[in-house]
Order: C-alpha cells, then structure tokens, then sequence
DNA sequence: TTGAAAGCGCTAACAG
DNA sequence: CTGTTAGCGCTTTCAA
C-alpha cells in the first residue's frame, strides 16, 4: 500500500527515471519496445502518476475553474454539464465553486486560484459583485478568466452572454400586446448586468407601447422567502390590479404562483406570467408557465471551448468579445397566446 | 507579472525560505516579530503560495472530491450545498465529477484520484454499477471514500442514506389506504441499491394489503425519455385501469402527468401519484405532488462532516456503519388525504 | 528562533 | 533512443 513512485518503476526496469517519465507521457522518443515494458508494469502494479508532482513540473494542472453563485439553479446546473462535456474532451478536470452570491467568498475564492491550481477560469459573478480588483488581481498573474451569463462589465475579456434586452422586451411586448395595462418586472435588488439589461428591455417595450415606466412596478427582492413573498402580495393585492409579470429569474416564479393562488388570482385570467426559467416543470405547473429559456448548456459548451483555446496556445490573448447566444421565448398557458 | 516565489521574498528579506515557509503557516517557532515583516511583504506583493508545491511537500492537498451521476437534480444539487458548506468551514476545496451515470466515466474518475490530487472522496454510483473494482483500487491506496444516497453493497465504508425501504413502503400504505388497487411502481432498470430498498418497500406494502406483487407493475425504464414515455402511457391505457403511482425516481414524475394529460386521466381522480422528489416547484404542479422528500442538504453534510473528522486524524478508519437520515412523505393534491 | 539541506515525485533540457 | 542533471516551489527535519 505504500506509494508507489516512477523511481520505484525505473529501478525495477533497470531505467532511468526520465525515461519511463517519457515513456508514459508517450513521448515520440521512446522506443515502442520500451514504452510496452513501461507500460506493462504500470499496468501490473496499477501505478498512477502523482498529480501534485506532474503538475509542479509541467507547471500547468489541466484543471479550470468553474465559479458560479449557485448550483441548485436549472441554468447553472445545465451550464456545468456543457462545461464538463467540452472538459472532459480536451482531458481537462473541472473544479467548481459556488459563491452563494456572496462577494467576500467571490474573493476568497479568486484568491484561491492565484495559487495556480486552475489554468483558466470561467465565472459567472455573484449579486454582490460590484468592484472587480479581484478578477483582475487574478488576470494579473496571467490566468485566463471568460464570464458567462453574469458577466463584470469593467473587465475586458471573452463574454458569453445571452441576448437579455431582447428577451425582456419581446416578453413585456407579448404581455402588452395581449392585453396587460400594468406590468410588473420583478428582479432582486442589484446592480447585475443581466438584470439590467432585462429592465431595460422591460422599460423600452413599455415606452413603445405607451405605457407608464415606473418605479412602483419594478420590484427589487432581497432573497429572503418570507419577506420577499409578503412584498409581492402586497403588491398584487394594491387598488390598481396588476395584470402583468415578467419576473427576471427563475426562483422568482414561485411566490408568483404562491400569491396568486392565495389571492385567487388566476393565471392568465387576472395576471399573465413570464418568467426567465430553464425549469424542467414549466410545462406541468399550474398553469404551464410561458418561459423565456437560455440556453445553459450551449453557453457552458461555448465558454469552456473558448477558454480551451486560450490555453492551447503558449501565449493566449482572450478577445475582448461578447459572444451572444439567443434565448427563446416558450409560450405556454400562462400567457394568452 | 512574473510569478513571484517563496525564494524572492527571502531574499528581499534577508531570511531563508524555511523561515518565510514557517511564518507564512503561522508556525509556532516562528517570532511573532518576523511573522509580522512575512505578512507585511506578502500583502504587500499579493503572495500566494503555489498550491502544487505546497501540496507536493506536504502529501496532502486539502481537497476532497465528489463523485456523483448528475447535477441537474435537485438531490445532487442540493447535496453539493450540504457538502460545499461544511468543506468551507474546515478549509477544504471540493472537487465535483459528474458520472452521467456510465460506469466507464466513474472508473475513469476514480482513476484520476489515485493520483492522490484529493485527499479523500464522497461517492454516490452511477445506475450502471456492479462491481466495485475500482473503488477497492482507489481505497487500497489509502484514500478514504464515503457512500451517501447511491451505495455500492459490497465495499465497506461509511454509509450516509436515507430510509428508502420504510419510505416506499409508507407512500404504498399511504396509496392502497386511499382507495388504490392497481399501483404501479416506476423507476431506471438497475441494480442500484436504493432502487431495490424502495421497490422492496412498496412490496412490502401490497402484501400487506393483500395486493398482487406482479412484475407487470413494476415499469423498468432506460432513460430514454421517448420510449420511456410509450411505455408508460401503453401501460395507463391498458385495459385494468392503473390508479395508483409510485415514481422511485424525481425524473419519472414528468412523463406520467404528460401522459395523464394526454390520456384525459385525472390526478387524482383516475390516478393517484406519489414520487420520490426534491423539486421546488412539487406544491405548484397540477395537482401539487405528493413526494417523498430526501434530507439532501443533510446527508450531504453529515457525509462532509464524517469525512472531514476522518481526514483529520493521521490513521483514519472508516466504520463499516449506515447512517440513516429519514426523508418525509409530504401530502399535496396528487393524492388523497 | 532561524537556517541549511534534503527531499516531495515528476518534468525538461541537453548530452551522449 | 536513453540517461544525466537540474530544477518546479514549498515543507520539514535537524543542527546551530
């Protein structure tokens, strides 16, 4: 049971240690009849290189490091398996991190990889975020860093994001056009640049079309379940009904439906509802709920073939360049149709 | 932008490596004195000690790695919160590798952590596993590994699971006592351990009752979602009416409200349906579905926590021991009460 | 309390 | 094609 090192194999094999270093690696100048008796041992002894030892050596890990606010999450989830899916290809192992949309553990975390045990870095910024010293502290030392979906404006980088104006403003046009008089965006409070874009789709929709732009209907929550639902209520109990909702994320779409049926308010009757969401359920909730759906595993593919490309090459430039890959609007019975 | 070593701050301290690597770990033979001018210089140049080396040196990497089939799962997902915030606590990195349930993808993984780039690794198995080769390998070199959720019965180590059997067992009691005669019980073809504890308990349960135990109840998917779904909707329509459900599998709830939908068969009039299930969105399905809820959080802390304890001792022994963490039937409308 | 020296286990020139 | 010789950057005796 005790370590068993290529010194151990090279003595074993009467070789030198360089030798069946190369010969494992597969290196072009071995000879095919050293490298099948290297081969066979590893194989008989069950021999794995240290990958501490390797790594240290070769001064680079084939590993990147994915950090993102949280994983119980459809979108995060499913951009994982597009990043593992492309990782796993290229041989390269995935450390994932989560920041629960906390800006210290952000830090702690980039600290973290400027010890050099991640190549490259893909990152989706936590609500917090709103300096970005950290990231480049981290860029600084020459490890390459792309966002995805939440990206950190001031940094200058590869950006994979998803048309979020759009996607906001084609919604918000659905809702009007079907009917709806006032219509709420709802968001949690912060100054992400997704969020932002959506409000602005939100907002532009609504000058088109005449209605009122107000601070009254743009509701920031805090995160908080308890404090978060009563807000919504309140609000869709007011004097003047509510009959429209786009909220920007997913998790949001729940006290909407816990406070209509409350406040027996059907769904679309009184209030239609769309909510950014990679929810598997959408279709089986009740009332099937009109989405506007990223597409997750495509922006993780995207990203992390990007970032494999930047590592390939000696000297790596990562463009300044947003990549935008489209969401598509599902319209279910949430929505008149 | 040059990276920057323990040797440079020495040197520019006049000290020797070994001083700065002591102060650096805080190190009691260390001045506080000279800890101080460390600290002073490594804020002041942003040090971070390399992570390989550091590791290299001291055999150990402070990092454990987490094996599981799927991440988009509300199980998994939340699990990896449970296991995230206690590693944090303890100092820990967490190294996530997805299976997608292939037996080939685990052995791989298993592979690379002999490598020793983790210290010590929480498993849940794929569906596809029957053979424990592969962990015994890992285990034989001295790194610890602990079940939770998805074990494999011949290796022995610590087991963190849930009651699956008396689970099944109770939401069978619970279907057959609210009027049904036909139950049906859904899950993935396998051998997986959990999966024969809550077919065995749903057994129970109709024997109990005096039902029939009939392998034309018992539905073996093989995660294709379109045959998986003919299947199923073949077996609704047949001629002795189903009219009651019991999915062993949080995925498995989606296609039988499709095929109830399409079949006009009313939840729970025609059919009353109980699934195994974490998901968020069960109370605002249509009807809201009776699950039973796994303590995922739980079990994935409790799996840290043991493992952690154990990392922390120089001669860790993993306990032959089952921990059991009790999930809970949660009534909604999908069944009667 | 500090430092010299010998690794940790592997990789990478550079000879031969 | 194989081996020698230096490291990679940090940790850890052990002596001073």
């Amino acid at each position: 049971m005790n370590k068993l090192t290529m010194k151990m194999l090279a003595k074993e094999l009467r070789l030198s240690v360089a030798t069946v270093s190369k010969a494992i690696t597969d290196s072009h100048e071995i000879s095919n009849k050293t490298k099948l008796r290297v081969n066979e041992l590893v194989q008989k002894l069950n021999y794995v290189p240290n990958h501490y030892a390797s790594s240290l050596g070769r001064r680079n890990s084939k590993t990147i490091g994915v950090i993102i606010p949280e994983v119980v999450d459809s979108f995060f989830a499913q951009a994982i398996n597009g990043i593992e899916s492309i990782a796993q290809e290229k041989g390269y192992s995935v450390l994932i991190y989560l920041t629960h949309e906390s800006f210290e553990k952000e830090r702690t975390i980039l600290k973290d990889f400027e010890s050099g045990r991640v190549d490259g870095v893909l990152m989706s910024v936590s609500r917090e975020t709103t300096k970005g010293d950290h990231i480049n502290g981290l860029m600084d030392k020459g490890i390459p860093l792309i966002f995805f979906d939440r990206v950190f404006d001031g940094i200058e980088t590869t950006k994979i994001i998803t048309n979020d104006f759009e996607s906001a403003y084609m919604a918000t046009k659905h809702l009007a056009k079907h009917g709806c008089k006032k219509i709420l965006f709802l968001s949690f409070s912060n100054i992400l640049s997704i969020s932002c874009n959506r409000l602005n789709g939100y907002k532009k929709a609504l000058l088109e079309c005449n209605m009122e732009v107000t601070d009254k209907n743009i509701l920031n929550f805090n995160n908080d379940p308890k404090s978060d639902y009563l807000l919504l209520k309140k609000k869709l109990k007011s004097a003047k009904r509510v009959d429209g909702i786009l909220a920007s994320v997913e998790k949001l779409s729940f006290p909407i439906y816990q406070a209509c049926e409350e406040l027996k308010l059907t769904i679309p009757g009184d209030v239609q509802v769309i909510s950014f969401s990679n929810l598997d359920t959408a279709s089986f909730l009740n009332p099937p709920l009109t989405t506007i759906a990223q597409p997750a595993f495509e922006i993780g593919r995207t990203a992390a073939s990007i970032l494999m490309k930047a590592l390939g090459r000696k000297a790596f430039e990562l463009q300044k360049e947003d990549i935008v890959i489209p969401s598509t609007l599902v319209l279910r019975r949430s929505t008149y149709i």
